[in-house]
RNA sequence: GGCUGCUUAGCAAAAUGGUUAUGCAGUGGAUUGCAAAUCCAUCUAUGGCGGUUCGAUUCCGCCAGCAGCCUCCA
């Protein structure tokens, strides 16, 4: 039984879809306007493997994602590098596909855009005027008027005399209330804009949300997710415009998953100190990254550092190995160890439970190698379950062996050493077979002995 | 200031009202020509003070520290 912890509850709840045997999901996605950093790819890798678990539970999952390809950022850094703002989008959509193919994350089944829900988000915005929790302001922009919602707040915990009483941005003249917010801004000269009743201009940050979740899965839908900044004031203004303007409940499961951190610190693109996922590729493979990721709770913080990018990737070397050489046989799995790894991902995904299941695999299955049938039910067991995190899907060789192909040995080298430490060792001559070894660890390979006077090898460092 | 949440061994990270998490590192052993890998064993733990309880790391309260939101942010 699939357990969830629902931020609007502030609990774990036993999941319910709203149609037996359908989700729902819709995830906030990115605005493009610079590279994915690693906060971005842990929303991507956490809500890729939300989806895959459902989909292995046998859910009919429908996975939407938008991207946010108009707002103020998007304008600015477009004027800044002299550039269309399409131009701009296009090229980092792009980028920000490429890092997701890196880490084996599965694309959504939908993937609105903002720019091309322009009728949407104008009908929305229509209704809710038309309903008196919109108006428009002095400036012509139109505003939502928050404190004709009931409930505002129910998500992040918040109320209306608090945040006023809080309140500590200059008051904008053309709002009726300074916690309203803007749904429709009208357009400077030169500025992208789109046509609508109020004239030329564009959506505020929170409506395209309410506007291609609600479009693409209907007013009311399982569950919709996102990083924890989002809680408020996005997804608070999310459920105060959708419910607004459909009069319906909008969702019954809020998802937020940690931030990662740099030295206990959110890593955010205000504070500058994030590193992007194309930068991190450069000295880690991406399967390492995804299983950093993974290692710990997806509500919980993550820190970022070289050490534990490390360990993810000694942690994967142990898996790995664990497989080699060992003949898979096809959709066997082991009872036990599936549910054992069920359990743990039913109870609110916890993957880092499911990981130490997978490790528990690798030791049994270290230890019954020489029995081939027993071995090879195990190997399937592993890769299948691991492969429901989207991990250990390649060959054991190829991961040991991949890696730092450029500066490294080839293949061809390293072969060619490897064996002539194996006739080395043939003519008993230890010395020689050791500065073999010696110098292919000086150059990052690690030479390891098998059974039958063979040799096998691997990459250090992954 | 208001509101959340967190505090577990050398590091990372789970779980639990009384029983081995797990990975890396350490120690001892097996294995090995020696290593590596692997296996076995083993050492480090639950921020502080109270309370509830037969028993609390786990529940409750207070304190301290940390992080986050309240402004763009995944």
């Amino acid at each position: 039984m699939l357990k969830i912890y629902n931020t609007l509850t502030r609990s774990k709840e036993t999941f319910k879809p709203r149609v037996e045997g359908k989700v729902g999901l819709y995830v906030c996605g990115m605005t493009v306007y610079d590279y994915c950093h690693i906060g971005h790819a842990r929303v991507m890798v956490v809500f890729d493997t939300v989806a895959r678990y459902f989909r292995y539970s046998g859910y009919d999952l429908t996975y939407v994602r938008n991207i946010t390809d108009i707002d103020d950022k998007i304008i600015k850094r477009a004027n800044e590098n002299g550039e269309g703002f399409l131009a701009l989008t296009e090229r980092f959509i792009d980028a920000m596909h490429e890092d997701e193919r890196a880490l084996s994350v599965l694309p959504p089944d939908i993937e609105p855009k903002a720019t091309q829900s322009m009728a949407d988000i104008i009908k929305m915005i229509e209704a809710l005027i038309k309903k008196g929790l919109a108006y428009v302001g002095g400036n012509g922009d139109v505003f939502y008027s928050v404190a004709k919602f009931e409930n505002y707040g129910k998500l992040s915990g918040k109320n209306i005399a608090d945040l006023q009483a809080g309140e500590r941005v200059d008051i904008d003249k053309a709002k009726k209330d300074p916690l309203d917010f803007v749904l429709w801004k009208m357009a400077k000269p030169g500025e992208p804009s789109w046509d609508s009743a109020w004239g030329k201009g564009r959506p505020g940050w929170h409506i395209e949300c309410s506007a291609m979740s609600t479009c693409c899965l209907g007013n009311h839908f399982d569950i919709h997710g996102g990083g924890m900044d989002l809680q408020f004031p996005h997804h608070e203004n999310e459920i105060a415009q959708s419910e607004g303007a459909t009069g319906e409940k909008f969702v019954n499961l809020w998802m937020h998953n940690g931030f990662v951190r740099v030295d206990e610190e959110k890593m955010s693109k205000s504070l500058g100190n994030f590193f992007t996922v194309r930068e991190v590729l450069k000295n880690y493979r991406p399967e390492i990254i995804r299983f950093f990721v993974l290692s710990s709770h997806y509500r919980s913080p993550l820190n970022y550092s070289d050490e534990q990018l490390e360990d993810a990737g000694a942690a994967l070397t142990r898996l790995y190995t664990a497989l080699r050489g060992v003949e898979v046989i096809e959709n066997a799995c082991d009872p036990e160890y599936k549910m054992r790894f069920e359990q743990a991902m039913d109870d609110d995904f916890n993957t880092a439970v499911a990981m130490a299941v997978l490790f528990d695999l690798a030791r049994e299955l270290n230890k019954v190698k020489s029995d081939a049938s027993r071995a090879g039910v195990l190997a399937s067991t592993l890769k299948t379950l691991a492969g429901v995190l989207g991990i250990l899907q390649n060959e054991a060789d190829d991961f040991l062996k991949g890696g730092e192909a450029e500066n490294g040995l080839s293949e061809e080298d390293i072969n060619q050493q490897v064996q002539a430490r194996i006739e080395a060792k043939n003519n008993k001559d230890w010395a020689k077979a050791d500065e073999i070894r010696d110098q292919l660890k000086a150059q990052g390979v690690i030479v390891e002995d098998i059974a039958g006077g063979k040799s096998s090898w691997r990459r250090e460092n992954v």
